[in-house]
DNA sequence: ACTCCTTCTTGAACGTGTTCAATTCGAAGT
DNA sequence: ACTTCGAATTGAACACGTTCAAGAAGGAGT
């Protein structure tokens, strides 16, 4: 299963490179084991040599996915925008991600939450490709003016990533032009989600809040 | 594929009965299109003559589910309890009536989310059925005592029954004994639900709770 | 009884994901 | 050059979901 040889690694790369192209052009039914094995000139055999399924090298459209909302996201963040903003940023670069792949949404989602495999967003397995998601909204939260109240500090990146997926779930559904009813959403939360950190404050409201965060953390087991 | 004669009518009911209990009793991928025909002494392409699809089979399940959910919580719910009390039982009665299918729970959600079948909780498809488990809340709602806050009352059902939505996540994810932790999870969470709708009413909050309400309404066209 | 006509049933066949015993490749050791 | 051995590759085979042309069942009209 793992590549232990130059030779090994490239056919591997080729065969993640070629399920990508397939999935962006084809779609993923069409995407058959058979037909990336083809387009790469391998047999279905050496496909799964590398990935154990076809929900493996979907894994692995995670993956790229995820590098390249880092990549894309960082450079945008700047410090001392107050957290709408850069919640606004950090979703909708996401969103541009994982646009050319919006056709596949159906089955994209459908294979992430089995929490069979290790692509699940929540499942145990992908606990450091979470993390490393969960990071991103770290960064947003660390950058924004005003600071979030220390009591929730901690907790809000989790927190907003869980948003993250709420709006993810919402751009697999919206079939509007362009997922434009996403971005109106995004546009729409990302204040809304600031305005809430900023009531948080409040000392009625603060009883509640560490109650939730309570929670939230006794779920975590 | 609609059955109009009472032969057909006890074919399909038929295969119903068996699909069921076959996931029940052999899990959701043991339960092959094959062994369900054949338990029911029936050929495969019968069983197709009345379901499209494995999935629409697993729909039947969910509407099972759905109506068992109704007839077990609606007795239970008592005028003039608070709303957390009625939430906990409407919701421990949902996890209730899914306990035995919970092994079945991966294939359970990754089918259920498909935005292309008309399973998905979310599609305009189900928009009946989604409507029927909202009115379950919705009842909870008229009957808590003391009543919700008119700003919010006609959209609190919807939202409760979201956060049904993700408490069913959490459970399906919950490998703990008896999904034990999935309870505790609820005899938290319904109080403290029941306290944020209290909240919903002081002047600061109610503006932004206007502001959510506004967007959730967009949100749905 | 016979003819229609719809409803229902059948089982073979197709394409898919996946497995596996057998084979080839290629580098390291001699 | 030859051997050895793990890594990599192959293609046939299997079980599954699904489709479909063909036919059987059963009732209504005559």
């Amino acid at each position: 299963m793992p590549t232990s040889t130059a030779r090994g690694e490239a056919t591997r790369e080729l065969l993640v490179s070629t399920a990508l192209r397939l999935f962006r052009e084809i779609g993923y039914e069409k995407t058959t084991m058979r037909a990336i094995a083809t387009a790469a000139n391998v047999s279905t055999g050496s496909a799964y040599y590398y990935f154990a399924s076809k929900d493996d090298l979907v894994h692995e459209l995670y993956r790229s996915l995820q590098e390249e909302h880092r990549t894309l996201a960082l450079p945008l963040l700047r410090e001392g925008q107050n957290l709408g903003e850069l919640l606004k940023i950090v979703l909708n670069t996401g969103i541009d991600v994982m646009g050319p792949y919006h056709d596949f949404g159906s089955n994209f989602i459908g294979i992430a939450i089995k929490p069979s495999a290790t692509t699940s967003p929540f499942g145990s397995e992908s606990a450091v490709a979470r993390a490393r998601a969960i990071s991103l909204f770290r960064q947003a939260v660390l950058m924004s003016r005003p600071q979030p109240p220390l009591a929730i500090r901690d907790d809000l990146p989790e927190l907003l990533w869980y948003a993250y997926m709420g709006v993810t779930l919402f751009w697999v559904y919206d079939a509007s032009p362009g997922q434009a009813r996403t971005r109106r959403l995004i546009d729409q939360a990302a204040p809304l989600i600031s305005k809430l950190v900023i009531l948080s404050r409040l000392p009625v409201v603060r009883k509640i809040v560490e109650d939730i965060v309570q929670l939230i953390r006794g779920i975590r087991q």
